[in-house]
DNA sequence: ACAAAATATGATAAATTTGTGAACAATACC
DNA sequence: GGTATTGTTCACAAATTTATCATATTTTGT
């Protein structure tokens, strides 16, 4: 399995390359950024970040407004770095989805640990890694999905798509959204070949396929129940 | 949907109490045991249980103890509260697969705010703010609604407008000011369609549907008391 | 109570959006 | 190079929403 993307963010140089040094030592491959709109921009190029670590004082943008960014387009895990540890401010980063809260100075090793169990915890390391949904199973490793315990045939599109509805759930998504996440940013085709993908995928689930309702005027949506 | 287990695992009672409080606030349903063995009893009895929240300093069998024996058994996620902050002892909880390592004394509202992250995390909170006005809720990013908790469908139009609505509750609108701010601003049909609308919504609001009070030669006024 | 004005309602027409099948293009596989 | 598979685009039908309009009902001022 390749490396896992981890994105730094923080204004000191130091506290990067600290970070840097003992996540790279675990084998993660991380990605820098020395402001919150360079943050931005670096997760829109790396759609495969695992996990950011942001720090909280920051110029420009700080943690707070990157986290509130981050989350309006991923759920990626969150981990806040903070000088001061106010309960007030804790209680806000778990309120805007921070999944985790280490306050400055902190010991390196603690901080890899956090990630670690983050990570596992979010099945992004080894364990099999099987997501579930209804009576939709998917082994992301191994490309394999399968409804009622049948296994069946997605291709990569569908694969992906699908992948993409499940982490999800419950959340309108709009096409835009959709294919600023399945397909490259960067891709300027029409927003209707989700329709035809969609109604594949639907087709293949059978009976689960529909999980994927329309919102009309708006775009799809996830549900499992 | 119904509450969510928490199985909490101590041998101070006082203790346990106020974690049961805070929790049971929070409208979840909180199972206790004061020891290790009847930790694991209880465990199998409610296989369902979402968290489990477990104190280190135990008698019989210590809080690893158990950690490790749900371990074999389970991926439920695991609260650790220890007395100490030791670090080692921090760096084995992760080892072991603790999800969360809270040091006494703690804020009863962190350990809240913690619990619900982690379980929003493992999907088994809906995610995403929820707005409520009366017996309306709407969850935004679900492009959801209900009223008394029995879902109900909204076309886009109809969706939007009571999202205006409820975000100026109690504030008169003009049907100029609805047009303007629902519709395009460069709308220019007839300012009657929203008398449809508004038909329309307080049809599918049901018991709701008196919150959108007309007020004559003026336009409508949103009000949930 | 009555007329005038404004709003509610129901039916219907118009406009949008989505579903679908097929054609076409791109890519991977022999 | 040829073939199979996958991905994209397009056109048209189907579904759904939205706008309009005529009519009924309600409110207001006198």
């Amino acid at each position: 399995m390749s490396k896992l993307k981890i994105l730094v963010v923080d204004d000191e140089s130091r506290m990067r390359k600290l970070v840097n040094d003992f996540l790279t030592k675990k084998d993660y491959l991380v990605i820098e950024a020395s402001d919150g709109e360079e943050a931005m921009e670096k997760f829109y190029m790396n759609r495969d970040v695992a996990l950011v670590i942001l720090d909280v004082m920051m110029p420009k943008m700080n943690g707070w407004q990157v986290c509130r960014e981050l989350r309006k387009e991923s759920k990626v895990p969150i981990v806040m770095l903070t000088a001061k540890a106010e309960e007030s401010d804790e209680l806000l980063g778990f309120e805007l989805g921070v999944d985790e809260y280490i306050s400055k100075p902190f010991s390196p090793k603690i901080l890899v640990a956090r990630v670690d169990s983050i990570l596992r915890r979010a099945n992004k390391i080894e364990s099999g890694e099987i997501m579930e949904a209804g009576m939709i199973k998917i082994n992301k490793s191994a490309h394999q999905v399968s409804v009622e315990n049948q296994n069946i045939d997605l291709s990569y599109k569908e694969f992906e798509l699908l992948v993409y509805f499940i982490e999800n759930k419950g959340i309108a998504l709009s096409r835009e959204k959709i294919l600023n996440n399945v397909w490259n940013y960067d891709y300027f085709g029409d927003a209707r070949t989700i329709d035809t993908h969609v109604k594949k995928l639907r087709n293949k689930l059978g009976n689960a396929g529909s999980y994927i309702k329309t919102i009309w005027g708006m775009g799809y949506k996830f549900e499992s129940e």
